[in-house]
DNA sequence: TGTGTTATTGCAAATGATTCTCAATAAGTT
DNA sequence: AACTTATTGAGAATCATTTGCAATAACACA
C-alpha cells in the first residue's frame, strides 16, 4: 500500500494532483496506465489535472520509487505501482492483455550472464509477446 | 551476408537509397544503428538520402526480415542486420556499450512460461542494463 | 535502346508522445 | 496571516517518426 506519507518521504509536497494520481493507481482496475490513461481517467471522474502535470508527477513518482515505468512496444510509457518485488511481463499482441510473472531461473541466469560479460547489473526488462486465449481477445487463438 | 538479391526476394526494387542503407549496415563498425545514425553516416560519406526515406527503408527492411528492430530505453528504435539467429542484449548505462548473448536456458524457460499462461509466444525482448568494465567507459566500474 | 507504368523518393507539413517556459497559484513555514 | 518556494496549468517547443504529394527513378516491354 502507498500513502500520502510516501510522497513526503520522497521529498515531494503533498499536493492535490499528486494525491489524485496516487489514488488512481491505488484504486484503478487497470494496474498498468500510460500518461494519457491517467489523464483521461482523472478527467472522467471529474478531477481535472493538466496533462503536463500528469507527466511531471509520473516521472517524479518513478524517480522516488513509487511507480515503475515500462517501455512496451508502441512508443508510450506505461506505469504501475512499485511494490519492490520485481516481475516481468507477458503481453498479448492481439488484445493488449497483460500478465505478470517471476521466474527465479531466468533471474539467476541473467546474473550469471552479466557477470560473464563483466557487467554490474542494474536491472533488466523482459517482455514476452504472443497471442492469448482470452475470450474477449479479438483474434482469439483457438488453442 | 546480405546482398541486393535480398531486396528482390522481399519484393523491393533495387534502388540507390536501399543499396546505400544495406551497404552501410554491412560495413559499418557499429552494428546497431538508429534512423538518425544511418542518416548521418550516409551524409558523412557523401551519399545523401532523405531522412524520410531512411525511415521508410528501415521499416521495409524490418518487415522483410533483413533488419531487426530494437526498442531500447530512450525512445528511439535501433536496427541491426538479421541473421536469423536470435539473441538478446546487455547494455552499459554509462557508455552505451552493447553486447549480445544467447542463453538456451532462458529461452526454454520463456517457452514454458508462455505455455503456462496460455499464450502462443511470438517473440520476446530481453535487455539487461548495467555498468560495464570497458576502459573508455566514462564512469568505469572499477571491478 | 527508348518509353510507359508504377513504385520510390524528397520535401515539407502533420502527428503523437513528452518536455519545457513562464506567469499564476498553492504548500508548508514562521 | 504573511512569506518563500515548490508546483501547477496552458500552450509553445521538441523529438522521433509518419504522411501527402508532386517529381523522379526502376523495371518491363515494345
Amino acid at each position: 500500500m502507498h500513502t500520502p506519507k510516501d510522497l513526503q518521504k520522497a521529498g515531494l509536497k503533498i499536493t492535490l494532483p499528486r494525491l489524485k494520481v496516487l489514488n488512481l493507481f491505488e484504486h484503478s482496475e487497470n494496474h498498468h496506465l500510460s500518461a494519457e490513461d491517467v489523464y483521461k481517467e482523472l478527467l472522467a471522474s471529474g478531477e481535472d489535472v493538466s496533462l503536463a502535470t500528469v507527466y511531471r508527477v509520473l516521472t517524479q513518482f518513478e524517480l522516488s520509487g513509487i511507480l515503475q515505468r515500462h517501455n512496451f512496444e508502441g512508443g508510450k510509457s506505461v506505469f504501475e505501482l512499485n511494490f519492490g518485488e520485481h516481475h516481468d511481463h507477458i503481453v498479448c499482441l492481439q488484445c493488449g492483455h497483460l500478465e505478470e510473472f517471476y521466474d527465479p531461473a531466468i533471474e539467476a541466469r541473467q546474473k550469471k550472464i552479466a557477470a560473464e560479460h563483466g557487467f554490474a547489473i542494474h536491472d533488466h526488462s523482459l517482455y514476452i509477446y504472443g497471442d492469448c486465449t482470452k475470450d474477449k481477445c479479438p483474434n482469439r487463438r483457438t488453442e
